[in-house]
DNA sequence: TAGATTGTTAATCGATTAACAATC
DNA sequence: TAGATTGTTAATCGATTAACAATC
């Protein structure tokens, strides 16, 4: 049970948290100081230690944070000590990559089948992942356990899709199709990847740069 | 020159606004008032009016926003007026589904080579881009106007990537590699992508709905 | 023990929301 | 003109930073 709403700012953290912490891990480093943690990710020290304390404490006094413990802990609170399994809809050049990626299957989301429209793929494997019929995509999810789906499919068929997957109970949608998945479901998760805001984004520097230096 | 600095968090909802608008565009909406555009978006009409008088007024009172205009605005705030080549380094997977991927080309962000260390790759096209030889990079460069350079190369050779991009002259990078890039050169534009962080965040939304039904 | 560093409370800062006069 | 809706100031809320007592 959850005691207190943890704030979005914080959620976002937590995976840099664990990535700087696995960092850490990789170089033998066995204790930190939230002082020469907040140098590496250039936070505060303070802020380090009030995201940690809304979900425990994990240090110690005078010692500071065993790096093993917290990157695990960490990993704990972010659900990496669970594999969830995952389906790609849409095997596409995105799908490929997120399916070739191994880091995705490391931290324990391994995709466990691909669907498509596209006749000349059934039967196809890419990196020893089928690609299977949309039509099959149903007996698919009623005979295996899927966590989430990733949806790389154009944007015209996506809620479609979305509403197809979560009445067939899928808890969780991974979306990079250029819409913001929203369904008034508070039992499903969303999470939108916007590919082309982040680059955006970018631009949006390199333009004010530009008028900076005018 | 710029007056005032406009924080984080407009500048990450400005694409979003971006692609409200285009949306309405499609639709052939001419105006909408910021009321409306707040139930769309889920955000209050307050904040929307905040938002973009950081930029200026873009509205008329009784009247509500004139969709093109505000679109074409937001458009050129981004930078979007422009065109901006790109390059990709490491020819993977990513990088066919970027080069693949029409609409970054539409928003002005074409691709115009790939950059590899595979031999076998050297030469091949993907959606009618070359892919090049690593070493290559350098004459590449200097005879071709660069806006921005996309890393989808493993990590272990991004700062390197990174570094030389920058002697180069490369002003702004898209980073897909698995680590913070931080070159400390105010004059360089560096945009972090971590897919897997935004996967852990998914991972956490669904830890957090199982624990609130324990 | 003395020194270091956490956990946590209080202070500050910034971002969001509310309110309303200006004005189309 | 009357109604609608912006632009903008003021109020509120939330997140970050500072400070320090607790304690390893």
């Amino acid at each position: 049970m959850m005691e207190t709403k943890i704030s979005k700012a914080v959620i976002r953290r937590l995976p840099r948290y664990y990535r700087y912490l696995g960092d850490l891990l990789n170089n033998k480093v066995e204790r930190i100081s939230s002082n020469e943690l907040s140098d590496k990710m250039k936070l505060t020290a303070s802020q380090i230690r009030q995201d940690l304390n809304n979900f425990g404490g994990f240090g110690q006094q005078g010692y500071g944070y065993n790096v093993r413990y917290l990157h695990d802990e960490i990993g704990k609170i972010l659900g990496l000590n669970e594999t969830h399994n995952m389906i790609i809809i849409g095997a596409g050049n995105l799908a490929s990559a997120i399916v070739r990626y191994d880091k995705f299957e490391q931290l324990g989301f391994p995709t466990i089948g691909m669907f498509d429209v596209n006749k000349d793929l059934f039967g196809t494997t890419i990196n020893g992942i089928k690609v299977y019929s949309i039509d099959e995509l149903d007996d698919f999810v009623k005979n295996n356990q899927i966590d989430i789906a990733a949806l790389t499919l154009p944007k015209e068929n996506a809620i479609e899709v979305a509403n197809r997957l979560v009445s067939l109970g899928v808890k969780s949608i991974w979306n990079f199709t250029h819409i913001d998945l929203e369904l008034n479901d508070d039992d499903v998760v969303i999470e939108n990847v916007h590919l082309s805001d982040s680059l955006m984004r970018l631009s949006y520097e390199i333009a004010s740069r530009e008028k900076m230096t005018d």
